[in-house]
DNA sequence: TAAGTGATCTCT
DNA sequence: GAGATCACTTAA
């Protein structure tokens, strides 16, 4: 039994949907065929405050869909050639999102993308089947004991307080 | 440890 | 319009 996650999950606390996904299922319909890994790491960017965050300094072309509604992707190219991906949390309005940092059997947020086939055409759209991209729910428990908190990847730029929380869950 | 790679952002 | 930056990966 699995169920598809709505729009009611992610418009919540962003650490706690980001401590929910993991377990979840992340689900991708590309070319007729169906791929589902378990979420095994993310990260959490909330508010306009996270100097971390790409909406710390407000809304850009780039960052809109994080000031958009629950639910729907966010996801952006970096260092010339790879494409991260992010869930939006939060209300419309206030900027936040979970990374998908990991799932079983792609470990990094760019080699994940690359192999569900994610790039900028489902930036915006919702996590649903019409989407082709979406998160089930397929009952399995992660018991706190198995989540490790750190700091996350790559922000030091953010300075030593939004750099050094810990913001980046993983299953150990 | 460092190079690769190009869109996006922040100034001029 | 130019220059810097970057929520990373790979190969060494």
């Amino acid at each position: 039994m699995s169920q598809i996650l709505t729009q009611k999950f992610f418009n919540r606390q962003t650490e706690k949907v980001a401590r929910e996904l993991l377990g979840k299922f992340l689900v991708r319909r590309y070319r007729g065929k169906t791929t589902a890994r378990m979420i095994t790491e993310v990260e959490v960017y909330d508010g306009f405050n996270d100097k971390a965050s790409h909406a710390a300094r407000g809304p850009t072309k780039r960052n809109a869909p994080m000031f958009g509604p629950a639910g729907h992707w966010y996801i952006y190219f970096t260092y010339g050639m790879h494409w991260m991906l992010n869930i939006v949390t939060r209300e419309a309005g206030y900027p936040a999102a979970v990374l998908i940092r990991g799932v079983q059997g792609a470990n990094g947020p760019a080699r994940l993308t690359r192999f569900f086939k994610i790039d900028k055409k489902l930036n915006g759209l919702p996590a649903t089947k019409e989407s082709g991209l979406w998160v089930e729910d397929r009952r399995v428990r992660v018991q706190s004991a198995y989540i490790k908190k750190g700091p996350r990847m790559g922000v030091g730029y953010a300075g030593p307080y939004w750099a050094r929380r810990r913001l980046r869950l993983r299953i150990v």
